[in-house]
DNA sequence: AGGTTCCTGTACCGATCGGTATTGTTCGTA
DNA sequence: TACGAACAATACCGATCGGTACAGGAACCT
């Protein structure tokens, strides 16, 4: 038997692969077994509490790259607007362009939404109240920011969706360049915050 | 032994009820069974194919309920701004103001789609086709006709996912809100096409 | 009434499910 | 070199999966 010294930090990602082709109950132990290449005693191992604690890992890890990558960037930029601006670049990175499924929306449409249900709500609620930050200090009236990153984030879920639906990932790169052009456009009342020229970091 | 004497068509919104409350995986014989008061037997007895077919059969049910509720009105009213209004309300009622999840969405973001590429594209092409054709028989310059119904059709789908993950419907209501302003507000190089004033059919 | 067709319920099939127990193997430590 | 902890692979558990076989009752025909 080969001891491959894993660290269950490494199958992490494996793991979420999995979830995310093949949803919650999709994911048999098996399949997991096979793309994460650990026998079932070692995955029991490392997550006693079996596929719940595996997934429940697994949206603890995604939470944490995106309050790094994207939720704590946005709140805590000094340019409010390049922040905006680069969560889209990581966003649509992050999803591969549309052919990798957001874990967290795939799974508030499942079956497994109530056994996740405060996970799910706290990643998208940290979302909408960072991007809304952000908006709002880029010049956007604090009204119309909540409104337009609430759009924001949902029009990101549904591009995804979309996207997957039709087989066409330039339908997911389009619907995100539509959102972050509304996203910059220079907000009527306030005097000269520089709006991203499309193409600025 | 009762004889109900169902008919085919009298359990598909039962079927329906059951995909999209607990997904294709997560739907398992026993719970269509109890949820349409149906034996194994009667259930086979009416899909020779088995749960593939159960799905199909719903699927195509959707399918011809937005063709002839959704689709068919954009494509062929008279007074195209007005079947556009008519549509965030037919769909607002639909999806129960995001309470309830949009299968076609749901099944694309999981494992089941490569089942039913075929249908889940066809579903959206059509709903994004004509709503193009309505948004650009209103007034929509052809070129950003296309691009507003593929970010409307996705934004609604956004918005039943971030709905449900926030489980406020609410969410679901403004979002479309938001949409339905934009798809009606007066194109800009359009003479007199009278755009709603949020609040007509 | 007798036969036929159409449904319905149930028992049952092999396969696979999530999960556990057990046994091996490889380490760090000394 | 010996030991115990950490990791890996396998066999196996009861339950449930999707699907099949079949017997039986209701409605219809003649």
């Amino acid at each position: 038997m080969a001891r491959t010294v894993a660290e269950r930090s490494d199958v992490l990602p494996l793991l979420a692969e999995v979830f995310r082709e093949h949803g919650y109950e999709g994911a048999s132990l098996s399949l997991i077994s096979k793309a994460t290449g650990l026998g079932k005693g070692s995955l029991y191992h490392f997550f006693p509490g079996g596929k719940e604690e595996m997934a429940g890992a697994v949206l603890a890890e995604i939470d944490g790259w995106f309050e790094a990558n994207v939720f704590r960037p946005l709140r805590e930029a000094e340019d409010p607007a390049a922040a905006v601006a680069a969560m889209f670049a990581t966003v649509a990175d992050y999803f591969r362009s549309g052919r990798r499924v957001c874990l967290v929306g795939a799974l508030s449409l499942s079956d497994a939404r109530d056994r996740f249900a405060g996970r799910l709500q706290d990643y998208f609620v940290r979302w909408v109240e960072a991007l809304a930050e952000a908006l709002g200090r880029a010049g956007h009236p604090s009204a119309s920011a909540g409104m337009l990153a609430e759009e924001t984030v949902g029009g990101i879920q549904g591009a995804v969706v979309l996207a997957r639906a039709l087989d066409r990932p330039e339908v997911f790169e389009r619907i995100l360049a539509g959102l972050r052009a509304r996203c910059l456009a220079r907000p009527a009342n306030v005097p000269a915050q520089r709006a991203q020229p499309a193409g600025a970091a």
